[in-house]
DNA sequence: TATCTTTGACCAAACGTTCAATCAAAAGTA
DNA sequence: TACTTTTGATTGAACGTTTGGTCAAAGATA
């Protein structure tokens, strides 16, 4: 009857959507999304720009699916199952995980942080950011109150713009930024100095 | 001869240049660079189009005088006439003026920061951004030597890092980040614990 | 009148998007 | 094996819209 058999328009189907998600992530984090254009996608992936309307219904769902792709990845960090406290040595093992994602999805990071910074287009990241930030948060005061912090809801926020600014630098220069020194660095001053931090 | 003098026409032009740039600065921090268009930042600023083109060469001429000048005003920070060194009080006084810099330039540094994020934008920010940079290390490093840090240029990095990450979080949520506050708990932490920062 | 500012209709280029036509491979047929 | 049918993937010229940029003409003032 048909030509191929389900699974294999599947495949066929599963692979150009990633191909299409990953050339255009490349190209919009590198370019900007605006300043990217449908051709300059569909020739690097080398495929037609109609098969690409095949996939996706416009060049801001694709956008879409990719942010969601993304996030669905970052957010895999808080999947293990937590009781909502951090003890010492499980910090450092958080620390490591949020290292790892950043450097390994820094090409999406750039991107997200883009267009965080673009009002315009920031209602598609806006509900999955408070995904992050929620539990992230929860978190940091569960671990700085039972490390004895004096003020653990200010230690939270000074430790998360302490992580956001070293994504930051190292997403801007990727080359010269010392990030595994920095990680080691984090991991002495929150981990081993049990109970004195400040 | 003239209609009118040389110094009339110096203001009409110096007054329109100021409107124009600051129409066009709120419009590109808002909806990005790509996003925005020269009819938008005409018709906000109640001028038309051609207008613009009378003070600008260009959009990227525009967007590149607008860099500069609120490169200018940034880099103002680092003009007493210092000796290197920074000390205790000294210290305050300047997280001090980079809050106040931060918080009265939010607009500026929303675009400053979207543009930095992307490469094909970035060559119009890069040789500023080493001005600012560079000065800046070297301040921090020598308050840390002083302050008798192990690692002087591991906090430089750290507290760069710190300020950055704070300044990219009050800029994405100005009416919920306590700065104030987080102001009050660096000038704590950096600058009455004297040589005991770690 | 002379001179500079200001206007907005206009243009070519570039963009996202569409769709009728083509292609490639498996299944059926003899 | 050789040929036909069938299906969904794939193509790219074409379309309408929007954009940055231009320019001849009008406005304003001494």
């Amino acid at each position: 009857m048909s030509p191929r058999t389900e699974e294999q328009y599947e495949e066929i189907r599963h692979e150009k959507r990633v191909l299409i998600m990953n050339t255009a992530l490349e190209l919009f984090a590198m370019h900007g999304y605006e300043n990217t254009t449908i051709s300059q996608i569909a020739k690097k992936a080398g495929i037609s720009k109609g098969l690409l309307y095949n996939y996706f219904e416009s060049k801001e769902y694709l956008l879409e699916a990719i942010l969601n792709k993304g996030m669905d990845e970052v957010l895999e960090i808080f999947d293990p199952n937590k009781d909502g406290v951090l003890e010492t040595y499980e910090m450092e093992f958080f620390i490591n995980e949020i290292f790892k994602t950043v450097e390994k999805n820094r090409v999406f990071w750039r991107l997200y942080m883009a267009i965080s910074l673009q009002p315009s287009v920031f209602k598609l990241v806006e509900k999955r950011i408070e995904e992050l930030y929620e539990p992230m948060m929860q978190l940091m005061l569960g671990y700085f109150k039972n490390a004895g912090s004096a003020n653990p809801f200010m230690d939270a926020i000074i430790f998360n713009s302490l992580l956001d600014g070293i994504t930051l630098d190292y997403i801007l220069k990727p080359d010269i930024f010392p990030i595994e020194d920095i990680k080691k660095e984090l991991i002495h001053r929150f981990c081993i100095h049990k109970k004195t931090v400040s």
